[in-house]
DNA sequence: CGATTCCTTTTACATATGTTAAATAATCAC
DNA sequence: GTGATTATTTAACATATGTAAAAGGAATCG
């Protein structure tokens, strides 16, 4: 049985974006589940649809896809956030990419699907992840900004100054292709310091 | 006075999203308003928070920054589409980008600080804009894919498939920028076909 | 219409990044 | 702990893209 308790950290990160009812918030609650994901697997494979919306609660995850026959990173979430195929749950596609925890991970996923129809009951509910979306949305502007306009090494070095954590615990190989070169190029990036 | 039959194409363009009561309808018509604006005038100049969503009823518009003096075209938007800086309307910080016209064009403004409070009072106009900004993400997010790993050739040709319309009536320097690319570089990739 | 400005292409050269392969280094499984 | 696997770095060379400068074309304005 889901209490609340268990959601601390998820309830917690929604807090900051809107304050909901306690009769809302039961009834997010009853949407969660807790779950524990080995290394390196897929949280959610490549060619289904997104159905859930996922927050990690400790580890890390990606999101990745093939580019003929290239694995490359295309995001990275650690602790209190949020991690979601947006171009999926939103279109309601099956998705060309996949999921992957990249450590011993605690995952709280939401059930989006039940999620999406308690939003005609509480418009709070629709407001607060109309807001964790819509943050969503100037981060990846933000990050459309620092991939076209920015050199490899500058990316590389904003990385670093903003996330050191992910540098540490992430294999260099799904970092180079997150800031969209080779890894030898990033190899070469590091020996210059 | 600002009549719906001035709000035609807009209108039309919010019912592939969400359709709304007649009441709603009217809160939404008193906050639009229509302007034409002359070639190459910034609609919003940088330094301003956005606090107006755009709608092109007519022309074409972009939103460009300065980077190291270089001018870099961000986004392009045509006809029957919305043009915001989301990183300014959703944080209300001011922003370092600029909306201008390249053709003469007739838009029409929505004003954002009162749609924002109409949110309170109908839940449908929250969910339309809701569903017009998810859209806006998910084409964020593809865009990144496009930028990251496709060849400066392979975004051209893309854009050339996708919105040939925009390669007959922008100049090139901004496609140049808007690909990430000189314009050095983007006649030498027109030269090979 | 002519002059001016802006836009686009071309050239020559510099630099960054990609590709392939091999050498180390680190990690994992038994 | 040892061997096998995976991750990272290095080297050599190829290619794509950048920079700067010049020239040709197109659009604009009086």
């Amino acid at each position: 049985m889901p209490s609340q308790a268990q959601f601390e950290n998820l309830f917690h990160y929604f807090k900051k974006f809107n304050s909901i009812s306690k009769a809302a918030e039961e009834a997010l609650v009853k949407l969660c589940s807790h779950i524990k994901v080995p290394k390196n697997k897929d949280l959610q494979p490549i060619g289904y649809t997104c159905k859930t919306i996922y927050f990690i609660d400790k580890g890390i995850a990606r999101i990745y896809y093939y580019r003929e026959g290239i694995d490359v990173t295309e995001f990275f979430a650690s602790e209190n956030s949020i991690i979601v195929r947006a171009e999926s749950l939103f279109t309601g596609k099956p998705s060309r990419k996949a999921i992957q925890v990249l450590e011993d991970s605690e995952i709280i996923g939401v059930d989006a699907v039940a999620l999406f129809k308690l939003y005609d009951q509480f418009p709070e509910i629709e407001r607060l992840f109309r807001k964790i979306f819509e943050t969503a949305y100037v981060e990846t502007v933000n990050r459309i900004e620092s991939i076209q306009f920015h050199s490899a090494k500058e990316r590389y070095e904003a990385l670093l100054l903003d996330s050191p954590d992910i540098l540490q615990r992430v294999p260099l190989k799904h970092i180079a292709s997150y800031l969209g070169i080779t890894q030898v190029s990033l190899s070469r990036i590091r020996a210059q310091r």
